[in-house]
DNA sequence: ATGGTGGACAATCCA
């Protein structure tokens, strides 16, 4: 099994990437972020040439998640439990005995802005989320952009970037509660204390790819029994060096069975 | 120290 997830800053501004990738790697699931488009507008036709099944839910500027797969969907639903609903940020989907997850987490603007208190509260509905529909014993996986850069390693330079919204230790306390829900990070997993592996990089910084001045918020995580038998976890550099890349790059694992 | 770019849409918001 190989999934992947991809921070698109808009599907339909990303299908010469998102397109060659799909009949090139063959992933059995594709999740998407920020895919910034209005459901009614959203490019079933193209994903369906390859034989590909999408659900989604977006609205027409900001934010829209969504998950290209082959296999049968079994249950879909957006959103979490409570107020706001906020369901263009959060798919829950069940195929066969896998439940993916995926999420784009707010990302918080400022430390002063309402938006970052709503992100760490995100964190902590996701978790009750959890608690109530979801058995950390199956098989599941939380992947997406999750605005967190969990470690030192995970940013070109933490000491500057110490108390930023995606790098600070509130953040990290907020993404370790859901996390220890019984998820495993399955990139660190397969590359324990390497550094300089990032999967953002920000398209105001002057040639961030070359100078390496990137951050590691695109995660996939997977529930033990799962992480068990993941077989490697891979960032996609060249996704973002593409003709009009996105400012996010491809993160994809694959699994036996 | 500020603003840089790119996406949505069509004056700003978001990242």
């Amino acid at each position: 099994m190989k999934i992947a997830t991809y921070n698109v800053n808009s599907i339909r501004s990303r299908l010469h990437i998102v397109l060659p990738w799909l009949e090139k790697n063959k992933p059995d699931y594709f999740c998407l972020q920020e895919t910034k488009v209005a459901d009614d507008k959203f490019p079933v036709a193209e994903f369906a040439v390859q034989d590909y099944h999408v659900i989604y839910q977006g609205n027409k500027q900001y934010s829209g998640v969504a998950i290209a797969s082959r296999n049968k969907l079994q249950k879909v639903s957006f959103g979490l439990d409570d107020q706001p609903a906020d369901p263009e940020r959060l798919i829950v989907a069940t195929y066969d005995d896998l439940t993916i997850i995926n999420t784009y987490v707010p990302q918080g603007q400022d430390k002063e802005s309402p938006q970052y208190a709503y992100k760490l509260a995100w964190f902590g509905r996701l978790k009750k989320y959890l608690q109530k529909h979801l058995i950390s014993q199956n098989s599941i996986i939380w992947c997406g952009d999750l605005n967190v850069a969990p470690e030192n390693i995970d940013v070109h330079d933490p000491k500057r970037i110490l108390g930023h919204v995606c790098f600070n230790p509130d953040v990290w306390q907020a993404y370790n509660e859901v996390k220890s829900w019984g998820f495993v990070d399955v990139f660190r997993l397969h590359h324990p204390n390497e550094a300089g592996q990032y999967t953002f990089f920000d398209y105001r910084v002057r040639d961030s790819v070359e100078r390496k001045m990137g951050w590691r918020v695109d995660h996939i995580l997977a529930t033990k029994s799962l992480a068990g038998r993941s077989q490697s976890c891979n960032i996609d550099l060249a996704s973002r060096l593409r003709e009009k890349p996105s400012d996010h790059v491809i993160v994809y694992a694959e699994f036996k069975g």
